[in-house]
DNA sequence: CCTGATTATCGTCAGGCAGACGACTATGAT
DNA sequence: ATCATAGTCGTCTGCCTGACGATAATCAGG
């Protein structure tokens, strides 16, 4: 038997992605430039229409290359050289959050080692990073179209801030730090990643002692290296681990 | 500028329910009967299409109601008598799982106290609750159409347990496991909860220990019961805090 | 009434882990 | 040579958890 569509609203079906990454010691996210209405002019989060026979994984891992260049990772696969965390977000759709139409967004949160160049995608749009308190911190009375302090398009602000906060409560439990950082990397990197996207101060020792204690969080590579001034740190990878048992622990206020 | 719909590919967007309650000291997830194909005769999981107005969370509490009569429960307003909390959960978009269409279902996750009645919806289908082991452990070797230990219809299997892992993990370090309960529990009422969802014993003395130390998680109402049989229990409602920091350790294995 | 079964509640103790912080090491800059 | 910087190892104390003993208050049945 013959189904009829047409017997369902139709939506569109879009993909938005959260893209972040630890640059000067700030959490920043990937923001673009909007060169068509509406919002034209204001910064967004990078994202696009699913194709017809595309599932919502593969929409966000296209639209994460064609923005950083960035492979998504399937986490059972050997880390490759350019990849990034890629998971499912949350969903929004609101009737009224898109002026155009009925648009149902599947947003992505995918967290990138610090690039060598923030890339502009193929589309010739500008791309940038910026501190996600930037970001959200408009309070849009600014706000005219064009300004760079006008409040992100769309209810992309909502997203990003679901988005941030995802990542400060997953780097408790899970391994998913590392995804900040380069293949090999120190223990002092690492807590800097901590410390930026939580914003708080951590104590080197305690930290040192917390994660090079935890099995399988990181296995050493032999190197040191000596990039960041001082005594020379010890170089690791990340381990087999996923989750952190126990977590770690995220300050006090 | 009039802007064209038909340049984008239209979806149908539908919200599936994964509806936990704790019955007769096990874990039992809400199911329907398909009266249409595809799948027909087989077990689902309630939902239904998005409306062409309607946001995402309003459809899903309205799909709650129409099959058990639950309101969802805002948090920020005291809780109503009929009321389950609701969230969002995933959303999965893989092309082929919906056989007629492309269908994105944006799945919610719903935790209601053990109702009276599993009072069948508006609709005639039956409904009924079924323990989730039962609902998961389906080889598909029975898996002939309307046979009772048929698989999930379409990939609500997937769903469940994706549903039930972030209901075994969310009471970890949430009070959310107070929405398994009656308005008025006791702490052993509470600790079988916890037995129920994540299928082990706890020792009950600890239990009572943490549950009763963490600052917000439990009121008395000075009330006691011995529903249980034994010495009467001291009645608990559920505090303000929704965040326990510490959080409720899973026993390992 | 007494006994046992059942559930609730309080207490004790040892081990593990985190926060605070002292001490020492190995590099580059001046 | 000295200093500044960052990394690494230890120590101590307090809190929390798991294991488990003990007591309290009810019900069922003899």
């Amino acid at each position: 038997m013959p189904y009829d569509p047409s017997a369902f609203p139709a939506f569109a079906v879009s993909v938005d992605l959260v893209v972040l990454t630890v640059r000067r010691h700030s959490l920043c996210a990937l923001a673009v430039r909007r060169g068509e209405s509406p919002f034209k002019g204001r910064w967004a989060l990078p994202g696009g229409f699913v194709r017809p026979d595309e599932d919502l994984a593969v929409a966000a891992a296209r639209e994460l290359a064609e923005e950083t260049g960035l492979l998504a990772h399937d986490p059972t696969l050997p880390v490759p050289p350019n990849a990034a965390h890629l998971e499912q977000l949350a969903t929004y759709g609101d009737p009224k959050r898109d002026p155009r139409m009925r648009v149902v967004s599947v947003a992505h949160l995918a967290l990138a080692p610090d690039l060598p160049a923030p890339r502009a995608g193929g589309d010739a749009h500008s791309v940038r990073w910026a501190p996600v308190e930037s970001l959200l911190d408009r309070e849009g009375a600014f706000g005219r179209d064009g300004d760079l302090a006008a409040p992100l398009a769309f209810d992309h602000a909502r997203i990003l801030a679901d988005g941030v906060e995802r990542a400060r409560s997953k780097i408790e439990y899970s391994s998913l730090a590392t995804a900040f950082c380069p293949q090999e990397f120190t223990v002092g990197e690492l807590r800097r990643v901590y410390e930026a996207v939580w914003g708080v101060a951590l104590d080197p020792r305690n930290f040192h002692r917390k994660v090079t204690g935890t099995p399988g969080f990181l296995v050493p590579t032999g190197g040191t290296t000596t990039r960041q001034g001082g005594r020379p740190a010890q170089l690791f990878r990340a381990g087999g681990a996923t989750l952190l048992n126990p977590p770690m622990l995220r300050p006090e206020v």
